[in-house]
RNA sequence: GGGCGUUUAGCUCAGUUGGUAGAGCGCCUCCCUUACAAGGAGGAUGUCGGGAGUUCGAGCCUCUCAACGCCCACCA
């Protein structure tokens, strides 16, 4: 492209065409690039990696916005910023498109076996991982891809490893049976994070078990008979007088026949269906619970794929079938044995794996935990004494509490995608060994089980800055990092471990501030998803109305109470016909400055009053700005810009500026503005930039220094003085549409005050207000005419042809009604003792100005009304 | 059961320590004025969910009720 300045810009503009251009030069220029070696201060963020699976959605949209926001803003403070990007392995994810492609083919990952399945999974994986990273490039992002990380690397592999061998070590991971959610779909064992609950309607079964040697049964309420074959005991309230003499018995299992003991236990709640349950203790997690402080067997009738176990405990009719025929079956046999005591309806939550939707198996099976306990207390204490903070801050009270009820983390898999646990098994005497290495390959097989996808990226701060060398560079200059910007959504997943696994094995929070967003959702609230259908595609909104204008409206939409945001198509309009009008503005404004000269410079000894409205409303849009972003306040920044750029400086100086202009002033707002704008709409303000006449001596508007307030372009009375001029035009505008006068011809006006007061703003009037004439009367005799007034200022527009004076005194009666209901509120306020004495002194002052304002205007009115009849 | 959020113009939503309500879109009138019709000028529209309280003053603070939404817990 042309950096030649003063060139004209193309006449129509072409968001795409431009956003590619300017991308390639940032990219060509290697813009992006940390420096580690650098002595500016350090401003750092690692992406939430996306799933290599993944492909851009809004989620991305709006995330990879506000983080490429934050870095840009930090380099133009002159800061050495690091955005570190990376995909996510995605253990579940990935593997369930993998399984879904051999599926197809009639294939399942067992034909293919672990090494070529794994295989076959990288090939794919390495295909996609630059899909995503490279869609992001189309939302801007400035990040550094030349360290781009993915969290099945060598280096990141190597913390996984050492992470949790050290673990093992402090005895913070152990491996034990265990109820855990089993997923029979995904054959895997998932966290309890990972499992969502379903409100599904379902029956409760009321059950009679016969008592053993004596007359008399005992009646038990289950929503799931199916699992009755792996009973182990009944359990009532020890307080449940109706059962106080059954207690220690024993009963006969209906079907089975086998014996069962019945046992006393806090845990059985009285009240609820017959206050006698039956327990399973392995396939229900609190039964399990149960069994354990009893000392129960552990019978297993369900199987890893959902079906009943083909064992002793289950009859031979039900035996291989699954869960959901079992149930049938086994309801069908109870009712031919008459012990089907009642069945009553009964909604209730059931376990769904997050990644498919399968009914959620409680599984006993052997698994490998960390113990959240120690490793949560100094995550709290980091939250609490405000050495990690969360903007906005409600999400500290959500994490606190899930924190402080933390139970242990299952984070093995069943799954060949992934981390696999660094734990080696003996062939032969099966002793086991937790090592970053196989001891001996020869005689020591590895664990089959992979880690939880979130182990890795709980890591992720310090894995990709080198960790655990902690002598690398990047961990020396950008570790820890400054802030998390990520969505509600996985605060639990991500956030909480990132804080307990950053805090264990580098005594640093892994960054001071967790910026949390909403969530994007559809035209009518709902969560975006393929399935639903109702998703929208950020690369199809960027085609169609341009980059900028994306980040624009979606920045625009992000307010500060982190709300979800609603959208649709036709929304981004708004940040389209945004970008449209920095276009054409500018382009006017480098059509009609002088050619060939660099404006490096404002003289402030030639000032208009226009020229110093300006510069203070710059000022502070500028002082604003840099509060708010420091604030996190990011869509109140959107607002406050798109407010200074179209009503301030295109509405008004743009449009004074041809009647009489500033070049220097014209050029210098637009400079400013340009770099106050860049951080959110990147790829516009660096085209113009480039055509700026200005003096330009860093690589592109990415490196300049962000615009700080400025005490000599304070001009208060000034601009107020010019607001003025604004109000006295906007009158006359009004009134020509009230009057139906069109622009073409030209009124005449006369002003009841002194000539040098207006001398100023006369051209603006003229030019502005479409004015053929100005005189200075103090008591116009014409009686033919319209007024209008600006506060204690008359204006009065002669119309002898056009006007009704009837019409007239009409008009000019309401106004002053308007004005006199105004005038009785502020009187009742003043009236009021209590108000001049507790309200704060300048309230009363301004409330006092008010008032005589409006009296000034309504004796005004009063006369004109007089003057007309 | 516990926690959080939302309720403001026809629609989508702002509204920072309490000072008397705003934007965009849509709607109505006029205008192709040589940066922009993806534009310009003007206009209409709100008992700020209901009720009570604190205060001179409440969209904002307190209490309460209601509706909708989310998260956590998981009584078989």
């Amino acid at each position: 492209m042309s950096d030649k300045p003063n060139s004209e810009l193309s006449t129509v503009y072409n968001a795409r065409e431009i956003e590619n251009e300017i991308y390639k030069f940032w990219e060509e220029n290697d813009c992006f690039k940390a420096d580690s070696s650098s002595k500016k201060e350090p401003y750092s963020i690692v992406i939430p990696p996306p799933n290599v699976t993944g492909v851009l959605h809004m989620g991305h949209a709006l995330d990879g916005t506000l983080q490429d926001i934050l870095i840009r803003y930090n380099r133009m403070q002159d800061k050495e910023v690091l955005w570190m990007p990376g995909c996510d392995h995605a253990g579940i994810a990935t593997q369930n498109v993998i399984e879904k492609n051999l599926h197809k083919k009639g294939l399942s990952r067992f034909d293919l076996g672990r090494e070529k399945f794994l295989e076959t999974t990288w090939q794919w994986a390495n295909e996609h991982k630059n899909r995503i990273l490279e869609q992001f490039k189309l939302l801007g992002a400035s990040f550094d891809l030349s360290r781009k990380r993915f969290t099945l690397d060598e280096g990141c592999s190597n913390a996984v490893k050492k992470v949790f061998v050290d673990l093992y070590n402090k005895g913070l991971i152990y491996k034990g049976s265990y109820i855990v959610n089993w997923c029979p779909r995904c054959q895997s064992a998932i966290s309890d994070v990972e499992t969502n609950y379903e409100t599904e309607p379902g029956h409760l079964w009321e059950i009679s078990y016969a008592l053993k040697d004596q007359m008399g049964a005992i009646v038990i309420a289950t929503t799931r008979p199916e699992t009755m074959f792996g009973d182990v005991a009944i359990a009532v309230n020890p307080n449940d007088y109706k059962y106080k003499d059954l207690i220690g018995k024993t009963c006969v299992m209906p079907l089975t026949g086998r014996n069962i003991p019945i046992i006393a236990d806090e845990y059985v709640d009285k009240s609820f269906g017959t206050g006698a349950l039956k327990i399973t203790p392995a396939h229900d997690p609190n039964d399990f619970e149960v069994g354990l402080r009893h000392n129960l067997a552990q019978i297993k009738v369900i199987d890893e794929k959902g079906c009943m176990m083909q064992n002793e405990y289950v009859p031979p009719q039900i035996q291989g079938l699954t869960r959901e025929e079992a149930r049938k079956k086994t309801v069908k046999m109870l009712e031919e044995h008459q012990v089907l005591v009642r069945v009553s309806e009964h909604t209730h939550n059931v376990g769904k794996c997050q990644r498919c939707n399968t009914t959620i198996e409680p599984l006993l099976s052997k698994q490998w935990f960390v113990k959240m306990k120690p490793l949560a207390k100094p995550a709290i204490e980091a939250v609490k004494n405000g050495s990690i903070k969360f903007i906005p801050q409600r999400w500290e009270k959500n994490y606190l509490m899930w924190m402080e009820n933390i139970r242990d983390w299952c984070i093995s898999r069943q799954l060949w995608w992934g981390h696999q646990i660094p734990a080696y098994y003996h062939n032969k005497t099966g002793e086991m060994v937790v090592a970053l290495e196989n001891p001996d390959p020869n005689n020591y097989t590895q664990e089959s089980d992979v880690l939880d996808t979130w182990f890795s990226s709980g890591l992720w701060p310090f894995e990709t800055m080198g960790w655990p060398n902690i002598n690398n560079p990047d961990y020396q200059k950008f570790y820890p990092t400054t802030t998390l910007v990520t969505g509600f959504d996985i605060i639990f997943f991500w956030v909480a471990r990132m804080i307990t696994m950053g805090l264990e094995f580098t005594k640093k929070p892994p960054f001071s501030t967790v910026y949390i967003h909403g969530l994007i959702r559809d035209e009518f609230g709902q969560k975006m998803s393929k399935s639903k259908g109702n998703t929208i595609d950020p690369v199809d909104l960027i085609e169609k109305y341009g980059c900028d204008a994306l980040r624009f409206t979606l920045t625009y939409l992000c307010t500060y109470g982190g709300q979800d945001i609603k959208i649709s198509d036709e929304k981004f309009e708004f940040g389209r016909n945004f970008a449209n009008k920095i276009w054409n503005a500018s382009r006017f404004v480098l059509m009609n400055i002088s050619k060939d000269k660099i404006f490096d410079s404002v003289d402030t000894t030639n000032l208009s009053i226009a020229d110093k409205w300006i510069l203070n409303e710059l000022n502070e849009t500028i002082k604003s700005v840099n509060e708010n972003i420091k604030n996190y306040r990011i869509g109140e920044i959107a607002s406050i810009l798109y407010e200074f750029f179209w009503s301030k400086y295109c509405d008004w100086y743009v449009e004074l500026s041809k009647i009489e202009k500033n070049e220097q002033v014209l050029v210098y707002i637009l400079a400013q503005y340009l770099k106050l704008l860049h951080p959110i709409m990147p790829h516009i303000t660096e085209a113009i930039w480039q055509k700026m006449p200005v003096k330009k001596e860093k690589k592109g508007i990415l490196f300049e220094n962000y615009p700080k307030y400025l005490e000599k372009f304070e001009f208060n009375s000034d601009a107020k003085k010019m607001e003025t001029v604004f109000e006295t035009i906007k009158a006359l505008r009004n009134l020509r549409a009230e009057f139906n006068i069109p622009l073409a011809s030209k009124i005449d006006i006369i002003i009841d005050k002194d000539e040098n007061l207006y001398s100023q703003i006369i051209p603006y009037l003229k030019r502005l207000a479409k004015v053929n004439s100005i005189k200075f009367e103090k008591d116009s005799s014409i009686k033919k005419s319209a007024c209008c007034t600006v506060s204690d200022t008359k204006i009065t527009v002669p119309l002898e042809d056009i006007i009704d004076l009837k019409q007239e005194i009409i008009r000019q009666q309401k106004k002053m009604d308007k004005l006199l209901g105004e005038l009785n509120s502020l009187n009742q306020r003043l009236n009021n003792e209590k108000f001049i004495k507790s309200a704060p002194f300048d309230v009363v002052e301004k409330t006092k100005n008010k008032k005589q304002e409006l009296e000034a205007e309504i004796k005004i009115i009063k006369n004109t009304i007089t003057k007309l009849s």
